[in-house]
DNA sequence: GCTTTTGCCTAAAGCTTTTAGGCAAAACGG
DNA sequence: CCGTTTTGCCTAAAAGCTTTAGGCAAAAGC
């Protein structure tokens, strides 16, 4: 009986490497244990259940995802961050489907306010900085953005913009162009 | 041997009442059987396979969908049809979650072009014919509307805007003017 | 080196999907 | 109206996923 060395951490990864290869919602205890060579029961002793396993994978993805977006936006500032924020949302979601679609998962309230879910809404307000929006006009500011990135990378992530063109590439900066206009026209004057 | 009447169509209604109530992912068919009180082994004859109910599912939402957003825009043009555009798809959603979760399910191509995801293109479409849009650009808009619209309620069907103020609803209203002007700036002269 | 802890195991129950074959109710045809 | 055909729901059963309980041996601690 060789102990092939299980962790939450090491499970949590496999998961969200799993996800990536066959899709977050195929992502089963099951096939877990199989990637390890263990059986299943074994996995119980470091995931209290199937739930807990996903919610690890979509922590570990918003936190994943928090650092990119850090990363691109660091040094940079109005159109410029937000074009770099844009892109590291959408590359992170090219790359990694399934753990993208993890970090979308439905966490309960606390499990999200202790997330990088967190990061996430302030580094969106920092993007905004370059823009004098005041007030409710930023938190209106910062769902949009979340809606048109979200929405955007969801929609062409299920191929919705494979078979047309234009190419996906210039919608993408199209919108992001518009975006960069249409903040600096609410900036209060 | 009480024969209940099951017909795949009654059965695709049943799992889009089911959807709404315990969620899209939630339907199966176990559960449809339950909730006619049948084996589950019966409902094999009406459907090919699990994945069938979920697909009949999906273009029944993305149908009545359609038939909603059509009636919404009918005599309309310019921002009120926007408007008007974009609350029959928030409202569908808010009503019925889970089949707007269905009408996301990713179709093979075949499938998806019979279905009335075509018809929403079109609507789309239709709603920048006040906008003299050109070109590549209208592709641009339709992707964008899309993503927007898509993107917030899915973010406000998973609770993102709830605990925070303003509410949801003047961030829609707020958006849905800003996209009317950004698309205005856009109009080729 | 001996004890304690830990990690992976077997076993088993419950749920979902799916196929195969059976019997009785409904529909059809004379 | 009765006999035949079709249809609809049934039982049975296999295979996969989740989860719990209890066991044994390897690793860690003294």
């Amino acid at each position: 009986m060789v102990r092939v060395g299980l962790t939450p951490e090491r499970l949590t990864l496999a998961g969200a490497e799993l996800a990536d290869e066959v899709g977050f919602d195929q992502v089963t205890v099951s096939a877990l244990a199989r990637r390890f060579d263990v059986k299943v029961a074994s996995l119980y002793s470091h995931l209290k259940n199937s739930q807990e396993l996903k919610t690890r994978i979509a922590l570990f993805a918003l936190e994943e995802l928090a650092d990119r977006v850090a990363d691109a936006v660091a040094g940079r500032a109005g159109k410029d961050a937000l074009a770099a924020f844009a892109d590291a949302y959408r590359d992170y979601a090219r790359e990694h489907p399934g753990r993208y679609a993890a970090a979308r998962l439905r966490l309960d309230p606390e499990t999200a306010a202790a997330s990088a879910g967190v990061r996430h809404a302030q580094m969106t307000r920092a993007i905004l900085r370059g823009y004098d929006l005041t007030g409710p006009d930023q938190t209106h500011a910062v769902r949009m953005l979340g809606s048109v990135f979200h929405g955007y990378v969801s929609l062409e992530l299920a191929g919705g913009f494979e078979h047309s063109a234009p190419d996906s590439q210039e919608s993408w900066l199209w919108i992001v162009d518009s975006l960069d206009a249409l903040l600096r026209n609410r900036a209060t004057p």
